[in-house]
RNA sequence: GCGGACGUAGCUCAGUCGGUAGAGCGCCAGGUUGUGGUCCUGGAUGUCGUGGGUUCGAUCCCCAUCGUUCGCCCCA
């Protein structure tokens, strides 16, 4: 029994859960062409470095999280942890950096090796959405405005709160963390242990402790925005701004650092407290020095990605759609008629079909349960004037209809 | 990776102070030989997560293991 169970952390998508899966993969491609983005699918998995390079030789995901394998030749393998890296090899691997900017829709699964909870799995399904080649703040706010969207068409949006934060440039983080790192280390004795370690390897990380102690010495700690030089200040000013010319409410949060040490400037998330723990629901921001630390030119980029799974849960019920025309023929005599009603029907563009087997009871049950918007019945009487009994499975109501206008009525 | 809770029918759950189990929903059949969704009647369901221990006897107690879940870490 066990071997016939998913593997820890996976799960199957069917019936309720594929619906919601299905809506929220359908919104967010629908609305991110609205955007101007083209859908790209790339490999599953990639050669190790492409990850263990971008996200930083500190991140969790890197240290423990990577699902990393040697292949048959020896190549070290692994299943990618994320979108974003995957997506930039493709550009420098495909020559685009000649055709940009580039606006990309991105969809499917990720992998990390994690405790899985609600929420959060071994297999976990991301919507992406990227901007590569644009180094303007306009960017930064269309694509937070991308995300909006999509949350507002999935009726979501009320439930969560936009953070915005920048890191700056990298002059800017670097004083930043300077002044950091001063100010804690003063008090390095009364942090949590957890951010103990993270001030040696990464200060900034200890700015979303959840650790009481923490959070009342970050209180007095220095902030983000006194240490930006004048380039990387404007450049925040104008994601603001243009934000606010989107109509798109944000709060400001420097608390806001984000996983992955490939990220500049803007950073962001938007949050609900729905879902406890996991309570990032998209999350982004710009990377600009990736594709030159992969290897490729200098090429800015900004983008978020978005667990499919969280923001399934929060759906309100997504019901069948009743779109299914039954037919029904009363017995083994009438089906010719039926096939050809059939074929006629679906030639036509609407969706019909015939139970296998069982009397008229049975079938028209099935109809019911497969949420059929009409059922077609086909019996003898009627089929002498051409005709059959179409059954309307809201209301009840029955009408006999002439076979030539089946298509016409039923579309 | 660390700490807590949980694991009984397809689903949601009850139960046995240790004597091999029950409800609702769903499913199947009939009431209705050419008509579903409502209603009535009847029926089938389970190695009580898995392995081991204690016991005359374990679904119940103990240990381990797997899975789920909550928090931490981290993140979507």
């Amino acid at each position: 029994m066990k071997a016939l169970q998913p593997v820890r952390g996976t799960r199957d998508l069917i019936g309720d859960d594929a619906r919601r899966h299905f809506r929220v993969v359908d919104t967010a491609r629908r609305v991110t062409a609205l955007y101007g983005a083209s859908e790209w699918a790339t490999p599953i998995f990639e050669s190790t470095a492409v990850f263990a390079r971008t996200l930083g030789e500190t991140s969790d995901v890197v240290t423990k999280e990577m699902y990393t394998f040697e292949d048959r030749s020896g190549e070290s393998i692994t299943l990618r942890p994320e979108a974003t890296a995957g997506i930039c090899r493709a550009v420098i691997s495909n020559g685009l950096t000649q055709t940009l900017p580039q606006k990309i829709f991105f969809q499917g699964p990720m992998f990390r090796y994690e405790r899985p909870q609600k929420g959060r799995y071994r297999q976990f399904h991301q919507i992406d959405f990227e901007i590569i080649g644009a180094a303007e703040p306009l960017a930064d706010a269309e694509a937070i405005a991308c995300g909006w969207q999509i949350l507002r068409e999935l009726g979501i949006a009320d439930g969560t709160v936009l953070n915005i934060n920048t890191l700056g440039d990298k002059a800017s983080r670097d004083a930043y963390r300077t002044a950091l790192v001063d100010y804690l280390s003063r008090y390095e004795a009364d942090l949590s242990a957890d951010s103990r370690t993270r001030l040696a390897r990464n200060p900034l990380r200890i700015l979303d402790s959840k650790d009481s102690g923490d959070i009342a010495l970050l209180a007095a700690a220095p902030v983000i925005y006194d240490h930006l030089n004048a380039e990387s200040a404007a450049f925040y000013d104008g994601v603001k701004s243009a934000l606010a010319q989107f109509g798109i409410p944000f709060v400001e949060n420097p608390r806001i650092v984000r996983g992955f040490d490939y990220y500049n400037h803007t950073a962001f998330e938007f949050v609900t407290t729905e879902l406890g723990a996991q309570g990032t629901v998209l999350g982004g921001g710009r990377y600009d020095g990736l594709m030159e630390q992969m290897g490729g030119p200098s090429i800015p980029g900004i983008g978020w990605g978005a667990g499919i799974e969280r923001l399934a849960m929060l759906l309100a019920d997504v019901p069948e759609a009743a779109s299914m025309i039954a037919v029904i023929p009363m017995g083994e005599a009438q089906y010719p008629a039926a096939l050809g009603i059939l074929n006629r029907l679906r030639n036509a563009g609407i969706a019909a079909e015939m139970a296998y087997r069982g009397n008229v009871k049975r079938r028209m049950e099935r109809a019911n349960r497969i949420h059929a918007r009409a059922a077609i019945i086909i019996g003898e009487d009627e089929l002498a004037r051409d005709a059959v009994a179409v059954k309307f499975l809201d209301d009840g109501t029955q009408r006999e209809v002439a076979i030539g206008d089946l298509a016409a009525l039923l579309r």
